[in-house]
DNA sequence: CTCACGAGGTACATCGATTAACCAATCGTT
DNA sequence: AACGATTGGTTAATCGATGTACCTCGTGAG
């Protein structure tokens, strides 16, 4: 390492390395991004200067350029209570940042309290200069935000149901009804008749879709949902909901719950209302967390790929950006994955329906 | 909305504003940035003509003018397996993004898988000039960060024991041991002996903190660790310390994990044995995650209040970046949260000890 | 011998915002 | 009335990297 690099707080800049090489700050640029004619001689020599000195191109002045900063923005929005979201968040982070890094790009985290801050925010973003692009989760059926994001300029890609024809494109697996279907399908293998649905808020895309595989499952059975109860992904909603269902008369049999926090909570609930589970009534959550699989009983849930997801979502992106990256290919579908919080139907063959 | 900001993709630029205004450039930088003088009417035509237009500064050119380009980086350690850090790490966003976000700053978020990768980050953000300052988690007894980001010349600070004249600050409650003392004393007026301590890795600086901290509060009342063993903070490592544990021929009555995702995972592990928690054996976690208040039982855990020592931290981080924040302070202990995964030791009066 | 041409670089304007240095009024003073 | 101080701005240089237009050789063809 040079007496320069060791100068702390103070970085080289393009001028010093192409005074040590010898040559042109534009030979240097053109060295770095490949671009113009540099004999490859001369590009090793202002490589290792480059090397040497520590250098790497500014990135504001890159961006200031270019107009790319070679960022882009995730925003999240997280209400009060933190349940619903979280863990799924922590995954998709993963798989972003995978396809992020190695890019050199980065990736900007803002949280936001709900949609009219989360608009300010991507005027303010895209006012600034400040991303490339963003990472829309939680799609809503009237969502405006592609709308803002198109207006502005400001590429982005939406967490849900596949379509890249949209305004904004949707990254996610295909057929997202499938797990719920599977789940269903399950239970009623296993003899359940009253099955009841503790979804997220009715305004997110992919309540009403699996809502919708939910009923339809039934449908095909020639049922009914015993209930299908919406919550805003709280642990306290989940509570309150499995309370609810449990101290109905003829109480259900297997509760679907909309992700696997709520599952918990709900397990929880049944296990302090007396009950057992599996014995009593079956429990399928939906995320499959790790966590999941370590608790007694293990958590029969719905396995949704969250991290290749949003390894998707940013390659996406990416190529949106003007990236060379060849076209994600998801393949896969959310799958059910069976373990100890489902069981027989209790009480053998059912009495209604 | 004025015409100029439909433009889709086309940004307004100072010059525009300053036309639009009929003023310098010069007059619409200081009118934003307080600086210079500009009489208070001029001002507001500005900010007017701004609003008008949907003008905010540029971040990168900013950025190239200032050298300071208001984003922070976040870099958090993701082994393979992600239990530990997790739900933690998203409560520290919280507390981090809430500072930023009023102040105009970013978080840039990066995930790296180990030590060199960490370093080559740091490397990059510094020699890019990408991030003003780094937030740094897990201190590790002999931490190599530190004395890179100062040769860096980038500010950070360290989340851990508080010392603010480290050539890295350290933010973090003070009496770290304190939530660890309380579970035992806890505990031991339960009448419990037979006490065993689930560890974090032993390099870590709190895993050192809080055993020593759990050995003191046994020595106090003349006994010592039924044991002391150290994980990764995985699932599967609390799930099989866990079952050592209980496998011991005179096993624990009580248990304490250096988090809460591990003692969920305990609490499975017990139940999945036979035992019924708290009845044949006590457990404690640590952090108070809001899951832990919806199982069953209930977890009896420390809570340490991640979300306000992320805002410190952010505000100490700011402060170094030369923003003018009042220093943060942390008044608060780890404190210790009862609820029902604790109850009396089995068995009547121990035998041991 | 001369000229066209390509290989290999260089000079300079540029991206958008900031700021030090400077200047033109206006005001208060004696 | 003349001068210094103050108010309210403006001009122009600058941050660091990039890319276009240009320049300078050396070479091969005619």
């Amino acid at each position: 390492m040079s007496a320069y690099a060791e100068r702390a707080g103070r970085r080289p800049t393009i001028k010093e390395v192409a005074a040590a090489a010898g040559v042109s700050t534009a030979a240097v640029s053109q060295a770095f991004n490949h671009k113009g004619r540099i004999s490859e001689a001369t590009r090793q020599r202002i490589l290792d200067a480059a090397l040497e000195l520590g250098w790497s191109p500014s990135a504001p002045a890159a961006a200031l350029r270019n107009a790319r900063t070679r960022s882009l923005a995730l925003v999240v929005r997280r209400p009060t209570d933190v349940l619903g979201s979280d863990p799924h968040f922590s995954e998709l982070i993963t798989g972003i940042e995978g396809e992020l890094a190695p890019r050199g790009y980065g990736l900007l985290l803002h949280l936001v309290t709900g949609p009219p801050e989360e608009h300010a925010l991507y005027e303010r973003l895209a006012a600034e200069g400040r991303v490339d692009g963003a990472v829309l989760t939680d799609a809503r059926d009237d969502d405006t935000r592609p709308g803002l994001l198109a207006r502005l300029g400001l590429p982005a890609v939406l967490l849900g149901s596949p379509d890249d024809t949209a305004v904004v494109p949707r990254v996610g697996l295909r057929d997202q009804g499938a797990g719920v279907t599977e789940a269903v399908e399950h239970l009623l293998g296993l003899g359940h008749r009253r099955i009841a649905y503790v979804a997220g808020p009715p305004e997110l895309q992919h309540t009403r879709v699996r809502r919708a595989a939910f009923e339809d499952a039934l449908r095909g059975a020639g049922l009914r949902p015993f209930a299908v109860l919406h919550t805003d992904f709280s642990e306290r909603g989940a509570v309150g909901a499995t309370e609810a269902l449990l101290d109905a008369d003829d109480r259900p049999t297997a509760i679907v719950y909309a992700n696997d926090s709520m599952a918990v909570c709900g397990i929880g609930t049944a296990q302090r209302a007396g009950l057992t589970v599996p014995r009593d009534v079956s429990v399928v959550g939906y995320d499959n967390l790790p966590l999941g699989s370590w608790l007694h009983p293990r958590l029969t849930t719905v396995d949704q790929q969250v991290q290749q997801v949003g390894a998707a979502a940013a390659r996406m992106l990416l190529a949106l950006c003007g990236e060379d990256v060849e076209e994600p290919a998801l393949t896969g579908r959310p799958r059910l994955v069976v373990r100890e919080s489902t069981g027989p139907a209790p009480g053998g063959p059912d009495r209604s329906g």
